[in-house]
Order: structure tokens, then sequence, then C-alpha cells
DNA sequence: CGAGTCGTTGAACGGAATCAATCGTCGTGG
DNA sequence: CCACGACGATTGATTCCGTTCAACGACTCG
């Protein structure tokens, strides 16, 4: 059962299916609200996120067109995060009591979930290496190599805003251009506007 | 399938399950070894923890008798982290190849999977969102807070080291000495040797 | 054309890490 | 039984670096 994959979705859930647009600044939901449903990113950009006791900001996730989020809701009574709209998008959800429905009728289906579960797992422990970084130039270069990496290139654009990715990475915004220049100024990445070129191939894990 | 209730799972996996004792610094498994066998813990306490690469030890997890890890085995084909014995232990482990036929024979079984996955999630979004407070005093006071709430008492043991906790809370271990004290003197918290006794109903989230 | 937001830079502050030293406890082996 | 070394707890002094506050220019949007 693959959320962000609506053709292969039994007809019975697709019937029950919404879809809604939603314009930048909107909040789809809020920590604490009622989980009723699971949703996927037809169009746009969703941050998920929560404050923390002392107002810092926490991005658990950045959800992009094409992927699913908040599986949790079919396991807890509400959400426990806030979801923001970063820019205009499209989300499809689902009802959760009509996806639990599906999956004892078809429990193979739950089968497909599972991996998609692991990989939630997996990115915030990723997330929680990349923080645990005492170095903001360590941090912010370790970012830069996760994406390089993944995306199996020497570049990285930056399509959001310096807050913003200051907050993923719990820097500071003015600390995130400093350590970016000093990149640069070291000759291990190179800056075109929003583009971060990785120069040196670094010595890390 | 819950692994860490043995007497709830098939026969057909129980038969190929083998149990293991193991002694305090023993590693079970490293990080990248190849991913065959998921755990249980029978008695003992392991912990899940991986180094950053400037060498900060991430704890992701401490597993007591009776919970189950490295669930992601099934997922994955090496382990993302190492697990290291804390104290004389004994755990029982079942080949994932061996999970993954149950589960397709009898794909009922995963549905009781999703919720002890989702879990894994939550719980490391709680330690995210720890880590993501600032100061030290807020930090340990909040940590001491989730462990009065989920156990529903006004007390705490540390059954661990210093070096242990702090890394868990991503401290140094003399803050967390002089945070602890702090909050002793400021009349938050009350100390008996090991046992945390929490005073003052905080305000916090 | 102003209001507001974002990017950029400077200066000062604060707090946690780090280094270092002491003490107590425990286990080991002579 | 005691000497020894290892390790954890405790406290002090210092350093470092990211935060914070502040100011300014560029740009967008109404």
């Amino acid at each position: 059962m693959d959320f962000s994959a609506p053709d292969n979705l039994p007809p019975e859930l697709l019937q029950e299916a919404k879809e809604r647009k939603l314009v930048p600044g909107e909040v789809l939901f809020h920590h604490q609200d009622t989980a009723q449903y699971v949703f996927a990113v037809i169009q746009g950009r969703i941050r998920i996120e929560r404050s923390t006791c002392d107002g810092n900001l926490v991005i658990f996730n950045i959800v992009r067109a094409g992927e699913s989020f908040a599986e949790s809701a079919l396991f807890t009574e509400t959400y426990h995060w806030n979801a923001v709209v970063e820019i205009p998008s499209s989300v499809i959800y689902y009802p959760t009591d009509i996806v639990w429905q599906v999956l004892h009728a078809q429990p193979h289906l739950a089968l497909k979930l599972l991996p998609k579960l692991d990989r939630q797992s997996q990115s915030l422990e990723k997330l929680l290496l990349l923080r645990s970084i005492r170095s903001a130039r360590d941090r912010l270069l370790q970012y830069i190599l996760l994406f390089t990496a993944s995306e199996q290139k020497k570049k990285v654009v930056f399509d959001r805003s310096y807050k913003n990715i200051a907050d993923e990475l719990g820097l500071s915004s003015e600390t995130l251009y400093r350590t970016l220049a000093d990149l640069e100024k070291s000759g291990i990445i190179c800056r075109e506007g929003r583009e971060i070129k990785l120069l040196t191939a670094a010595k890390m894990l």
C-alpha cells in the first residue's frame, strides 16, 4: 500500500480519497489535532515540523510532490507535529478508518507499507546523526554530502530559504551564511546563486 | 508479529530462533555488518548507538528486557548502528529470511508489525525534539519530565552511568552533573543517590 | 512607492565543551 | 591484606563558537 502512487491503490480506497489545494502558510493540521487522514503530496511542498518547549523550530521532514506523509495517523489518536504548506500545493488524503478496513481485508497490502515506515525511521536517524555533529562547518558539510550522495551529483540546489534550511540543520540562519561563505573561501564548495557545487571529495563518514 | 513476545510467534519462526548470552562491552553487531537477524532482549540491556563523523556518540535507543530491536534488518542490507551490551544479557534472534517467508505466508502478521515500526519513529522524534532544546537545563528537565510522564511517577532512577545518560542527551557528562546540581539547588528536583524526585510541576510542553 | 521579508555583515555575549585535578570505589593481583 | 590501576563522579578554570542583537541593502508584492 503506497499512498504516494494512487494508481496502485485499491479502488475501494480511492473512492474515499479526496483532493485539496493549499496556499503557502496554510496549516494542513496542527500538533494534537485528531489524526483522521493519511496524505500524499501531488504538487508542492509541505513542511513537517514542531516547536520545542523553548521555542526552537524542529523540522522533521520536507515532503515533496510524489511523497506521502502522516502514515502515523493510522496508529495514534492525534498528529504529533504541524504540517505547514511552503509553496502552492495540492494533496490527496485518505481517511484512516477506511485504510484500516482495506488493510484488514487485504493484509498483504501491509507488507508494502512496512518498508515505508522503516524509511521514516532511517530518515529520522540520519537527521539525529546530522544534528549531533557539533561544529557548524562539519554539520553543513555533512548535510551537503548527504544530498550529493543520495542524488549521485556533485551539486545541491537550495530551493528553500536559508532560515528554513538553518532550522533543519539546527543552526541560526546567520551561522549558516557565514559557514557557507567559510566553506567557499576554503575552496571546499563553490556557490553560484542557489547552487552549491562540491569541489573536494571529503574524508567523512 | 511481535518479536518481544516469543509465545505469540508462529512455530515455524520459533524453530529457527536462537538464543545467545552476552557480556558487558560485547558488540552484538557493528554498523555496516550484514543485517541477518532481528533481535529481542530476554535479559539485560543493549545500547543502540553510532558515532558521528566528529566522534560524538549518538544513542538511538536503550533496549531492555522484553523489548525487540533491529526490525530494520528486514528492510536493509546492513545494520546502520552498533548494538553494544551494557550489562550481562541474553537475546533471542530470528533470521530475517525466515521472517520474510512467514510474513509472506501469513500477511496478517504484518499488521501487528506496523505499530511497532511507528513507535520507533515516534521515539526518534522525541529524541530529536529533546536534543533540539538548546539549554542544558531545559533539556535535562524535559528528559526527566518525559520519564515521569511515561512512568506515571514523580521519580526517575538513573540506572546508567552519567556519561551514558549525557550521551543520550547530547551533553558532556560534566555539564550533566552541574545541571543536576543546579536543578537541585533551585528546588526543582531532589536527589537521593541515583533517584531523582521531581518537586515542582512544570510549565513545559 | 512604501512595507515587509530575506540575505548579508558586524560586534558582543553567553553557555557548553574542554582540559585538568581530586577523590572514592572497585577489582586485581602480588 | 594491601598496593595498584582503572574508572566514574565531582569541581574549577578557560576557551571557543554559535547565538543574539543590530543595522543595512536588495528584492518582491501589494
